[in-house]
DNA sequence: AATGAATGAGCCTTCATTCAT
DNA sequence: CATGAATGAAGGCTCATTCAT
């Protein structure tokens, strides 16, 4: 019987998956603004009502998706400078876990604006709110350690993962929407300088 | 005859500014979500059918408030830095004139990112986009002559210039998105650090 | 200039008054909880949208239905009584008035009930509501006066016209859901002789 | 066998009075409109399509929901008016107790309506119309009883009772309304002088 | 008897845009 | 140039009901 009930539950998981899933590709393709819950159940092969069973509002998918995205950063960045002997290198390798990870899924950087600039309470409850701060806070500590392994203290290490945080979404912002090339640069290698010069800079 | 039809032009743009001008204020207070050609009309005195004797579409009031914005920004760098002695004191005071008026008018900030994310091509002509384009160069160019003056190659200053437009834009998004509340930082003090850090660099 | 301004204003209203009346066929044919907009705008010769040039809401619509019915009251007790002699044939011709009148349009009744059962906040404003209980007042206000007419004391003539009142809804009620069949008996031969002891009584 | 033939009659009938308790506890509390199946399964402990192993329909629950308030109706009549020694005190005890079921419980009093205004024919079959006609006749018959001890001949008791319940539904439905206190006025006492005034003629 | 996923029809409302006047 | 009535498509969402399990 129990087997039972654990093979519904993971059915219905599963859906709410398949939904989520649908909601990502036609984010993807449609963007938050094209994004209706007519075209998320169509592609994912339902009646508009049927989505209220596994989300209770549109923006309550938005939630999900973004925790999700920041589920899969945080694991970006976990996965990255196991073999980093010094501060400095660990900081290189975490600072490109986050960065690579925005890089190579430009939509989850979107989603991140998304949250500020659309989304209803109904789905980003402060406690939801809460704890998609934390798992931001969670996916950029590692740098603030290696910060302060490098010797800063807990304030310094904390100013300059700020600064390198924002340097990061900015040049990867430029990059996304195109104006770097306006510029005749590249994102990743302006990114390397400025973590050389910040090591550099508190040698 | 002429100067009758001069004069009927000359209404017409003042006209049309107006209607540019109620769109601002819509914007400003509604965000670009709640903007709509209902409320853009009442605002400037008009009715709904009357907006599109000025312009083609919705998205080419945008394509026209972003036009705007950027000559509003060009305005607010060239009045600044007048007595400035060395390059090194002009690169900071040209770059607190586009960083200021972006902090000031976080609307402006939000029309740059709509620009690429939601406005459509009837909105965004590629001619358009080009002189955009050259418009947001012309606001960063000082920047990058203050740099050359003080001693970088053309390379050199147009890539400086990238990481210290980039860097300024990642601290604004994340003070606009009040996200930087979250490292308990604030924007303003660490883009005047990067800036003293690039002059330190590059002594 | 003005009599085309009038014009455009007649036209206006006479569309208005076309989605009203195609609003109280609905309502009678369906009942007030099949009554959509959209069936109200296929009868109106419109389509949903347009129905909101004339009303801001659904329940508008009602509010305005309802204060056009109390009108229609109004101006039949207005009509009613005009030769009565005596304060107690008033009294009579008066009272038929609105009785007679809920009597031949059973569906104004409904509307009135629905006004406490259904009515949202945005149809029924609290100055709306005030002027629709202002208008039924006066509806029953001359049955007021005769009774003081006749003799009695402010606070007995209203007393008695409320139980009077309530008397006539009763019975147009038992008579509407034909609950008075079951009785076997006829809602006007009653109310006459209601007002017949009522007289009796006071004399 | 045929003992657990009736356990599960039992049993059933159990659970079907579960649900309608259900139904009228959400009913209570949401209103007609408010009522959902889903609402109501939940706070019976079911799942919306068990419900249909019940009822079958949405309307078939109101149905069985008014003969049930019909039941109560009449045990409140019976209930009342024990010690009554003369026809005049039986006459007032007997019109209390319907009057008062229905003061004290205003949601039997918008069924009633609902019956008769919203109820499809899949709910109210003529059956059960005759059955519920019958049920509110033996409430009010009482009355018509101590009306004929009192004197009246047996056309005059009916004509008198009609009257009678005419009178206090209308003045239910100003109170439950709240259009009552347009006038100043209170229910209960208005009703209590009806009765004297009946008496009083009738003496 | 009960589940619960899913349907399908419907709801009110908004809005950019068009067009006859 | 300007009006304002009207469209048509779309939006998020609700809900009674069905049905395979």
């Amino acid at each position: 019987m129990d087997t039972r009930v654990q093979r519904q539950q993971a059915a219905s998981d599963g859906r709410r998956a398949l939904v989520l899933e649908a909601a990502r590709a036609v984010f993807d393709e449609l963007g938050i603004e094209g994004a209706s819950i007519r075209e998320i159940a169509k592609r994912a092969g339902y009646t508009p009502g049927a989505i209220y069973s596994y989300f209770e509002s549109k923006e309550a998918i938005y939630g999900a998706l973004l925790a999700d995205s920041l589920e899969r950063l945080n694991a970006a960045v976990a996965a990255t400078g196991e073999g980093a002997a010094s501060p400095g290198e660990r900081l290189r390798a975490k600072a490109h876990g986050w960065y690579g990870f925005f890089a190579e899924n430009p939509r989850d950087l979107d989603l991140g604006f998304y949250l500020v600039h659309g989304l209803q309470p109904r789905g980003l409850t402060s406690e939801l709110n809460t704890r998609l701060n934390a798992r931001l806070h969670d996916a950029l500590a590692p740098c603030e350690t290696a910060l302060a392994e490098w010797g800063l203290s807990e304030e310094a290490a904390r100013s300059e993962n700020t600064a390198l945080f924002a340097h990061g979404v900015g040049l990867l912002l430029l990059q996304h929407t195109g104006r770097i090339r306006m510029f005749g640069q590249q994102a990743t290698p302006l990114f390397d300088h400025y973590i050389d010069g910040l090591l550099q800079r508190l040698k």
